[in-house]
RNA sequence: GGAGAGGUGGCUGAGUGGUCGAAAGCGACGGUUUGCUAAACCGUUGUACGUGUCACAGCGUACCGGGGGUUCGAAUCCCCCCCUCUCCGCCA
């Protein structure tokens, strides 16, 4: 969510950014009437402080008055005031809910930097890493491999919970642990508290992050007769955590290695077609999340970290890829800005192509401000809100199926690479 | 899932209808004293919004787990929900 204050004092800049964000002429228009809502408001909240403040006032006096008759006139006068406040209240609680619903549909402000355009074509490569291997036999998928391998077994997966899912078996259930293991031992080094988090989650918490529990555009799956949500990401509920907290400014950045389960419907996403393990109902991820003071200092800085920690995590894996600066129209709601990193995956497309494998975000102070989370800076009076970000260290399914497609061998095993070896306890996934 | 107890300011903890944004203690901060440290003493010590100011101050409104209700008036009474603790049941 905008500071109110902001979208009200700067409501062009806010439209334009709406327009360059992709997000519809409906929103668009929710500016103005954000900014002719709050006067209104501004104005009924006048009143209604004005009423209260004299109800007090009665209230106090009635208590302290002995002489019958003048207290049954304060009394009466109460009442009155009572009935009063009712109306005026009623309609300032209707304008504040109707501006809360209406700002809560704005993206976040953009970084300056970021390129403009209205679709992923205007993505930018700001950087390409290694070189795709030229394989000298012919190469087969992660789903050929996982097959013949007998590590990923989606027969199965559909056979028990539909199409979408997946046993992970013998080595690619290894596999999947040791790059767990990897991610996570990777942020402890540098810092991060390794967490493992909830698989579900309260839908006022994903609200909060900035996702949809409900209707048709949702992504996540709810739970029947419940508020609770099955988690995306590890995101919602890292971010959640700290809900409703006054941090002290010492304890920040605050930085988690979160491990969890992620759930995905993909509605909306049936017709792009993607085989395997690229996009499934559920996977397992490391996710990294870290608070910052509330600046576009710290969190710009802390952003460029997460960045160069995903990228030494792939290439720590020996694995090309290129880093993108997602376009204004690609950004999604919360984020400021954002990098991902596409690995060479040898068996998408014709002859390989690059895949989106991790994504992360400087959300500034839009998610803390819904989720009412703050700090006290040193050496000011008050609090401001915090900035949060995520960044993906590894998904799982995705980087799984990069190492499976990038380390294949002519006779039909994979090699592991280097530094999973130690977690996995061999260095060839062979078919058992 | 069942039975009971409880959720008050940074912490401990008082407060069962009015003078309570809330006693007291601790902690923290500022000051006095002191050769230094300690102790002692004095003072300050929540957040948000509004109003106001060059900026303070001041003033107003709201907040005693969350939401609703009773009342002229609620931390205090009633209802619902959430959470914590104890016991029982079940269970990895």
């Amino acid at each position: 969510m905008l500071d109110p204050k902001y979208v009200v004092a700067h409501a062009e800049a806010v439209k334009q950014n709406c327009v360059n964000r992709n997000v519809g002429a409906d929103v668009v228009a929710d500016v103005d009437a954000i900014v002719a809502l709050d006067s209104d408001r501004k104005a009924i909240q006048t009143q209604v402080e004005e009423i209260r403040r004299r109800q007090n006032e009665v209230a106090q006096a009635t208590g302290k008055e002995k002489d019958p008759g003048k207290r049954s006139e304060l009394v009466a006068e109460g009442k009155r005031l009572k009935e009063e406040v009712v109306a005026v209240d009623e309609r300032l609680r209707t304008l504040e809910v109707e501006m809360k619903q209406r700002l809560s549909q704005l993206p976040n402000l953009t970084h300056p930097d970021a390129p403009t355009g209205q679709t992923e074509d205007a993505n930018k490569v700001i950087k390409t890493w290694g070189t795709p291997r030229v394989f000298d036999f012919p190469t087969k998928d992660h789903v050929e491999l996982g097959k013949a391998l007998d590590i990923i077994d989606f027969e199965g997966g559909g056979k028990v919970s539909g199409q979408g899912f997946y046993f992970l078996k013998n080595d690619g259930a290894l596999l999947d642990l040791a790059l767990q293991q990897y991610a996570i031992h990777r942020l402890v080094k540098e810092g991060f508290r390794p967490v493992i988090t909830p698989d579900l989650a309260r839908n006022s918490i994903l609200e909060g992050i900035g996702f949809q529990p409900r209707g048709p555009e949702t992504q996540v799956y709810s739970v029947e007769n419940t508020d609770l949500s099955l988690i995306g990401t590890a995101e919602i509920t890292l971010g959640g955590l700290h809900a409703d907290e006054v941090l002290e400014a010492e304890q920040l950045p605050l930085k988690y290695a979160g491990l969890s389960h992620c759930f995905r419907t993909e509605a909306g996403a049936g017709g792009r077609a993607s085989k395997g393990l690229y996009r499934v109902h559920q996977f397992t991820k490391v996710e990294m999340f870290a608070y910052t003071e509330g600046t576009l200092e710290a969190s710009g800085a802390m952003h460029q970290d997460l960045l160069r920690i995903e990228e030494e995590i792939f290439q720590g894996l020996g694995l090309p890829y290129q880093v993108l600066d997602i376009c204004s129209g690609d950004l999604g709601g919360p984020a400021y800005r954002k990098f991902d990193i596409e690995a060479w995956m040898p068996g998408r497309g014709e002859a390989g192509e690059y895949g989106e494998v991790t994504s992360t975000s400087d959300c500034t102070d839009f998610q803390a401000r819904r989720l009412n989370i703050r700090y006290k800076p040193a050496g000011q009076k008050g609090t401001k809100f915090v900035h949060t970000l995520n960044g993906t260290a590894v998904a799982l399914s995705r980087a799984l199926l990069a190492v499976l497609e990038n380390y294949q061998e002519a006779d039909g095993t994979v090699l592991v690479p280097e530094v999973l070896r130690p977690f996995m306890g061999k260095d060839r996934i062979t078919r058992i």
